[in-house]
DNA sequence: TGGGAAATGGAAACCGTTTTCCATCCCGAC
DNA sequence: GTCGGGATGGAAAACGGTTTCCATTTCCCA
């Protein structure tokens, strides 16, 4: 004989949908077919008498022991470098905003880049059978998939294996796009200051920032690269860097919004205005761009709209609709960092 | 007889315990102990075997199924205003890395601080049976309560019903802090932008400020607080009514940094330099908020501590030991925007 | 009046775990 | 020789829903 399972004392058992049925004298079925708005008819008096006791008892449905048998659990997972970045917290209430409506829920994950707390997230994720993913900053390789699966549907936010779905920018775009406008001001000497090496939207921007200028003329060895991550750290080392090359250049690309303000910072301690003396472009015009002084030139990445994007892809996934890759225009805003070259100012 | 019910076509079913038992020739529930790392003893043999079939078949436990015997599913509700806002994506972090460890996950819900919305988001929860709640930036009343049943525990962060653990700073002392500041800075006509009526950090924050002048002896009539929410928005309107005041402030206080870096521009646009013409004090400090120029001077909230206290007080609660309050400390963040009064500038 | 279809409702299996009872077996102690 | 007890392992009952089969009615139309 088996055991008699005692509950666990700590919390209180809540109603049943059996509790449900018994109070409204119909079996659990009934009851069944009620609450969750199944296509079986039942009886308008039967309707009404179950609807009424699930409020008289306070009924709230169980969604663990739905989604053991539908297999389903209307949960999706967010892996995200960290929310605290204005990007990712932007792209993130994207993910909510649309995930809401569809009565889907967020788990949320840190990764810091991290593969291995990556490998963790993944693993928690599928114990708990969520019906898909939305990944973004991060890589997704072969390792990745044979944690999911391959059976998880998965859309990528910036740039993930091909054979992924994926919602992005076209960087490379981006990064011409900024190099071009501070080309069009007259400017020769722009330096580059490149987001972490790993990241193929540090990359492509790049790509893009030299395309402009080979197309531009420009002189190769005019290009100046330096590699400096997606956060403050170490950019007045890097400003003086800069500022010690001879001849200096006139402006510079900025990895992000979050490094570009910095940069207008180590410049002005420097002693040099922007941007009368320097011209300064960024990437993704987080919120508070447009407040500081100056305002920031910055080539806005949608970063909201890639949210909403990415969980409408994964909803079509998951309707059996497939998903290719979508890529979502970025803008130039010009603002107050950027201004025509004065020959007579610059660093040198 | 009953049906044989058909599994759902679309996803392929993954091995279960019971297909792990199988392959290593015991029964699920030897299985069961040696993958759940039970009290009960279990051979040698019989765990090699177990865990060996478990790897070949790629087994990855159903959480949905031990959450339904177990009740507890190791998740947690997180309901913050809003993620964009740099203040709660620290708070959020803190909860994120604090809940990481202890195998919790976090399920993040946006409730623009919109009732309709917190309670809806709140049932969701219910359904998905978390074991606990962390509340930020949110009233959470009676009728809130009512949905929770009263039985989840729940720990509140900034503020909340007194019958409710809570973690948060002395926003009074915080908003006396900045002010004295700005009086021992010579000041005495200093304004105060309070954030939204229905917060209660903001009005503590005005409370502190009045606190501060009276106690410095600062006539009533010198006392200037208008309304101006958490964002942005309206701020240039707020900072030109300031201005027109006769005589005008010299000193300043914005609800957070954000607004804070929003009202340096402002004043820059009306020409008034800062902290030349006028200081101004932010709260939070925010990451931003030491790379703009000027650097804000601000009065800190450890918003990823706070995140990171609220999740440890969830925890102890779990484990059945009793959560208070607790009361982290602000701290005064001195840096450009600020200085000491020059009677021969102000605004006047 | 008969017959097919639609409306209505219930019994019970099933989802994938965990855990409680036993049932053995084996060991040393008395 | 038997008895207490620890080690080991299995059967089966839960957890709380959903859904498949039926089993009845009821209804409409020929």
């Amino acid at each position: 004989m088996g055991a008699r399972l005692r509950a666990a004392p700590r919390r209180r058992r809540s109603a049943t949908i059996r509790d449900v049925a018994r109070r409204a004298g119909v079996s659990p079925a009934t009851a069944s077919r009620v609450l969750s708005a199944s296509r079986h008819p039942v009886s308008e008096r039967g309707r009404r008498r179950v609807l009424a006791a699930a409020r008289r008892l306070g009924y709230i449905p169980n969604l663990l022991a739905r989604s053991l048998l539908t297999r389903e659990t209307a949960a999706i997972g967010v892996l995200v470098p960290d929310v605290s970045n204005p990007y990712y917290a932007g792209v993130l209430r994207g993910i909510e905003d649309a995930a809401g409506p569809a009565r889907r829920t967020v788990i949320l994950c840190n990764t810091d880049r991290d593969p291995a707390k990556l490998r963790w997230y993944l693993r928690a994720l599928m114990e708990r059978r969520v019906d898909g993913l939305v990944v973004a900053g991060g890589s997704f390789g072969r390792a990745e998939s044979a944690i999911t699966g391959g059976a998880l549907p998965v859309v990528m936010i910036g740039r993930g294996p091909a054979r992924l779905p994926c919602v992005r920018v076209d960087n490379v775009a981006a990064g011409a796009l900024a190099t071009r406008h501070l080309l069009e001001l007259g400017h020769r000497r722009i330096a580059c200051l490149a987001g972490p090496a790993v990241s193929t939207t540090a990359a492509d921007r790049v790509a893009g920032y030299r395309r402009a200028l080979r197309e531009a003329g420009v002189p190769a060895a005019h290009e100046v690269v330096l590699e400096a991550g997606f956060t403050p750290a170490g950019v007045p080392a890097l400003v003086a860097r800069l500022l010690a090359r001879e001849p200096a250049p006139t402006a510079l690309l900025a990895p992000n919004d979050l490094v570009a303000i910095a940069v207008v910072r180590a410049l002005h301690e420097q002693g040099r205005r922007v941007p009368e003396d320097v011209s300064v472009v960024g990437f993704d015009d987080i919120p508070v761009a447009s407040y500081v002084v100056p305002a920031l030139t910055t080539v806005a990445v949608p970063a909201y709209a890639l949210g909403r994007a990415a969980v409408e892809a994964l909803g079509g996934l998951l309707a059996g609709r497939p998903a290719g890759t979508v890529v979502l225009p970025t803008e130039l805003r010009v603002r107050e960092s950027t201004s025509v070259l004065d020959e007579r100012r610059g660093l040198a």
